[in-house]
DNA sequence: CATGAATGAGCTTTCATTCAT
DNA sequence: AATGAATGAAAGCTCATTCAT
């Protein structure tokens, strides 16, 4: 029966989101699993019925939030991507691209860590995860065959968009969500010389 | 008050160890949250009175087991780390390495997955594994400043043991919890290649 | 969070009602200790879960229902009040507000008996009785100052007060809750003849 | 099996003392039904299976434990009488028996307030506390029958003789349990003049 | 005799979800 | 459509007591 209510009209629009919004800020307070949908269903200012007619149950709000915020997080990475010239590619472009990289956490940090621990645990939410993985790999390998020219050659493209993609995932999260005492700058640089070295077969940036 | 027991005899030592085979078992089934204290009880053949008499809570037990696991699963990253030479320490050498790292994750893959969640969560278990990766992280500057000299040089050695610490983990992560379609080999070789580029500023290898 | 609902609906107040009904039944049946949740909830034709929206805890509800008792076993035991003229209040009238006072006991003997066992050892109640306690005592102090003009007069009014309360409460308690073979009558009898003693320095009544 | 053991040794007698000493600490500390067996046991330096070699359970400990307590306490309540002479009894002589009552709640006042509870509810504890009032409304009421010639005529002595052993109890219980601001001389002057107005018809002392 | 490991019934409480109004 | 009262499975944990060693 009780299908579930797809919001055509403002009202149910606005409704839809105040829940969303809700949840967000109840998320990274006290956590997924420690948020319940009543407290989700007040903060929005709206009934435990009216929460259950828009979304079929907690989970499916959790995924479609989800879905959303990887969108706008993907946007956000890749943005910085615009303004660089590919065959001039050098050792500090990837330096401002790792440091979109981490600003793009700055998004919902605590939304990330969160949905991101469930990755693990959860198939729905790892689906998720893995999916943007692969759009964000598939980006990095597209880059890297495009700029052959330009570049150390490469044996195989798509693991090594792989690693560089999992260098920097990891040490964003190291940097936003486990913390360190090392500085964002200093990890983004090593990280540049990293990737650079792999890439451009250039350390003198290291070596300075 | 509720003083929990710590066996000094054979029977408890035993029972001990089946309450915490059983938890191993069941987490990798069922997962951590999944996992009832009753449950455990139940497949380890004891009550579960004698549970909460060996455990103060299952949080305690996770973090028992957790500890004892950190321990054996670093003795297990290192370990190909004795056969060798530190002077002639090439690509191949870290290729090796990472595979030996690749491998410790099968010591127990299942609860290092779902523990590593809670990582982003449980503030008990992101303190160990902070720990554990502060004594990885020191071990690889360790390694970068005892071998300085047959080096290219290093900045910040503590920022590029981070950076390095961190792409392993996660592409070993990539390789045992998400899954994806390239080989672990070749994964192998793009982060041997990405390291060596860093480190030894020689990337004739991932040439050939 | 956890909002404890406030009935305003009809079905909500009778839930609320059938749950304090089933309460004191239990109560004087098993004694407070003796009742659980689970209990009271089926008794009352309610499941557990509504139990729990309609109070906090266990704990609550006792309060709750210890306030609403010790008003009306105020109201009842001052009753008799109203009808007396104090310009001729006599040692008969005394018994006579003495056997009101007993008769008050008959509200609810056994609720009495199992919450003033606890007025010992909870916090809460203690306050309440106690509370109570400082009401009665004022209200017997007043009417002796109001009186002074035909009474013997009393050096420190408010520990005559007291004393004349904890008298009559205790032989309440030993005709209602200890039990004794003297029958309350008698007890009346002596009570008002010692009370008599100190206020209106007439004992011939006892001598008759 | 198991017959409790009755000890006649030296050794078996320190043991049993030693718990009841860990008992009565922990009873007045944190109450009777916040201490469990163990704490009792381990506080006495005793195995639980020694605990329970010498008390058949928890109930006959306390039981055991009370017994002995109203013994003592007796003893301390009338330990005032021997020093006065009948024949000239008067409401000082009242006074000082009343504050020798008083003084005699100074034993252990936590575990009579604890036990004291326990008799609205446990009935062994109720038989002990009744046989108990029993001695002492006897023992009232035999000084008033000695006395009779030195005062005022008394119609039902047993009867006035619980009034007044009540009346003594609970303002005890006011000034020792449950607390006031009332001074505790203040309640013994105002029970002294009390009891005098009903014995000795002499009302004076409280005019002065 | 002493020990303390083991037992397990039973308690309180939470929360996702339903459905009568 | 919106409401919120009602549900009840299920979780974590305690503690008096027994009995094999």
């Amino acid at each position: 029966m009780s299908s579930i209510r797809t919001p055509r009209q403002k009202r149910g629009i606005d409704t839809k989101e105040r829940i969303t919004k809700a949840a967000m800020a109840l998320f990274a307070e006290r956590g997924i699993h420690g948020t319940t949908s009543k407290q989700i269903a007040k903060k929005a200012g709206v009934s435990i019925g009216s929460f259950y007619s828009y979304f079929k149950n907690k989970e499916k709000l959790l995924i479609e939030m989800l879905e959303d915020y990887v969108e706008n997080h993907y946007d956000a990475v890749w943005q910085a991507l615009g303004s660089l010239r590919m065959e001039t590619l050098g050792r500090n472009d990837l330096r401002t691209l790792i440091l979109g990289v981490f600003n793009a956490y700055e998004l919902a940090p605590e939304f990330h860590r969160q949905t991101h621990a469930l990755r693990y645990t959860d198939p729905d939410i790892k689906r998720i995860y893995d999916r943007e993985r692969e759009r964000e790999v598939r980006q990095i390998q597209f880059l890297i065959e495009q700029n052959a020219g330009h570049m150390v050659p490469v044996k195989d493209s798509r693991a090594v968009a792989m690693v560089i993609h999992n260098a920097v995932e990891n040490v964003a999260h190291t940097a936003k969500f486990y913390g360190t005492d090392i500085s964002e700058t200093a990890l983004a640089d090593a990280l540049a010389d990293m990737i650079a070295g792999l890439l451009l077969g250039n350390t003198l940036s290291a070596i300075k």
